[in-house]
DNA sequence: AACCACTGCGCAACCGTTTGCGCGAAAAGT
DNA sequence: ACTTTTCGCGCAAACGGTTGCGCAGTGGTT
């Protein structure tokens, strides 16, 4: 009994009027009299009147959805950025479409592609890690639909963006080793072809002279994130001629594989030991030993930033407003967070 | 320099032949020319043509879209299931819609009108906490849009559905700690309002009844889920007269609440205590101590198998094959997986 | 030479909605 | 009483494809 929904045509012709009307009746344009109105509206109702947006969404050229491509939904962050840009997209009556890049660069070519077939308004993405070349991209401006790039983003001019910047979160971290009276500070960096990487150096190093004190490049290894090469970096850490009594690490991840390490190594020189990481991912929160402290990259901060700025780029481009000129890039300061544990 | 999308109408126009010619030839359809196809295709690879989707979407009827509502995208069950959907989708050309009910009921029925608004294919659905009238999924029914619920189903006949059975992952748990020696083994179960619980229990009495053992009902307490009330269930479950050796958990989050408690206790008791809990999470790698053993439900298969029903059931409606009258409903075993920890 | 089948393509309707324009009638202005 | 404005509504095109049907031309069969 599948009772197909009711159409603009059928509303008519049982009301012995326009299609026109009828639809400019239920959008309460002016030029239809209140009584008109009125008996629509109802006839409407009783027919279980639905438009359906796939003729509207051709016809306005618009189609009320946001593409979201990122590397992989099932990472704690990008879930937790997914949820924001879904929440705040909703609010403005938007729909996400998603698609996962498996930190694929071809993939992500296509998928771009593809969302374009779909006529997404906008699209949201955070680049898969081994994308270098940006054309597929480029070629949207063409098509007039806008990216926003968010926390993986391009190293290129004139895009929107929203990033967090790990310089600041670094200083404080370091900071607040030097503060608790640790003077030789580790750290496990990630790659050095990663930009965020850099972002991390620079912190500690940052951090390291304004308190005047002297930077050693030893104590700072790069790590190429996975669980063996965390072992080899913090054996390596603990051999340094200096006493290192605390590490700063480049993610959750690579701490908790660190911890684990030099609990089983059961050296008298760990129980003090303490760790500092990146991104504070909520199984932190379910960790015994967790890292001291952790700075926060605030993932659903970054979504709903950058849902932000694409629903505005849209709200401009409706409103016929001059030729965008302006790129939006927010950078978001990355901040320690303290783990208070009773521990 | 927005130079829009190519049209059939255009390509038409620069070979002076029909926009339907065009159409066909460069669908390689029959009665099309093997000349004029090769010069239509030439003429739209250099014009950068692209289908608007949207316009055949309309034409149509089919948007290759389906949707997916479920509670919450950053819970690791869910992002996981949602990344198996995403990707068979993919597969099979279809792209996600996706939603959030946050649990909340209400918004579950608003999603599920704009769904049908706008207009998709199919439903994937897992449900709110707190849903328990149903109709707004019978109205998609009228429709034509058919749903699939997966892991969070609602009580009813004839709907398509893929779940997880707990009892027998709760079988192999108990026969796993029965076999390890224990024998007196404590639960920490769910509410009893959720059907989740029931299974563990029944589970649970079915392993030691096989086993020729007397199920004692003084060994299973019931946890509202929160970190303080896991600690109520486990001094109770300790304070037991029979000394309770290892302790089924609810689930993964219950499990490490758990174990932190005991271990903060410091009972020499405790030293063996062991644990098995459910869902075994992604966290469960990154921790210390981690139960002994888990009882998987594979989110990622859920999604699968629920996406691949969906698609299924959209291949049948398209080949206008009877009227459906069977209901899919998959269950998926829960199986236990020992965590290999050197520990 | 008449008939037929087949090949290759165009015509036009259709999907459901929006919207510029025009038109008749009623109300208002002179 | 005649013109002008306002009001209320309908006509028809447009958005970009898909597809049933028809039609001319070609080639083959009797």
């Amino acid at each position: 009994m599948l009772s197909k929904p009711a159409t603009l045509k059928e509303i008519a012709r049982k009301l012995n009027i326009s299609i026109s009307t009828v639809s400019r009746a239920l959008h309460d344009h002016v030029s239809i009299g209140l009584t008109t109105r009125q008996k629509v509206k109802r006839v409407a109702a009783e027919m279980n009147y639905e438009p359906n947006q796939t003729a509207v969404f051709f016809q306005k050229g618009k189609t009320f959805t946001i593409g979201v491509i990122l590397p992989e939904l099932s990472e704690a962050f990008f879930s937790s950025a997914t949820s924001a840009i879904e929440e705040t997209a909703y609010q403005k009556n938007y729909t996400v479409l998603l698609a996962q890049s498996h930190d694929n660069a071809q993939k992500e070519i296509e998928l771009v592609e593809k969302m374009k077939n779909h006529r997404v308004d906008g699209l949201l993405v955070s680049l898969a890690k081994n994308t270098c070349s940006f054309e597929h991209f480029e070629r949207l401006k063409k098509y007039d639909i806008p990216v926003v790039f968010f926390d993986r983003i391009p190293p290129l001019p004139n895009i929107h963006s929203v990033a967090c910047n790990m310089e600041t979160g670094t200083i404080e971290a370091v900071n607040y080793l030097l503060k608790k009276g640790h003077r030789a500070i580790g750290m496990i960096n990630g790659p050095k072809t990663l930009f965020a990487s850099g972002e991390r150096k620079e912190g500690y190093i940052k951090a390291i002279q304004k308190n005047r004190l002297k930077f050693d490049a030893s104590l700072i290894v790069n790590c190429d994130l996975t669980e063996k090469d965390t072992e080899r970096c913090l054996t390596e850490l603990l051999a340094n001629k200096r006493k290192v009594t605390a590490i700063v690490t480049f993610n959750d991840y690579i701490a908790l594989f660190a911890i684990k390490q030099t609990r089983s190594l059961q050296l008298p020189a760990n129980e003090n030991l303490e760790f500092v990481s990146y991104a504070n991912l909520p199984l932190i929160n379910y960790m015994e030993h967790v890292p001291v402290a952790s700075v926060e990259q605030f993932p659903y901060l970054q979504g709903q930033k950058a849902t932000d700025i694409l629903l505005e780029l849209l709200a401009n481009k409706e409103r016929n407003s001059v030729k965008q000129a302006a790129f939006y890039n927010i950078t978001i300061e990355s901040q320690l967070i303290e783990n208070n544990k009773e521990d």
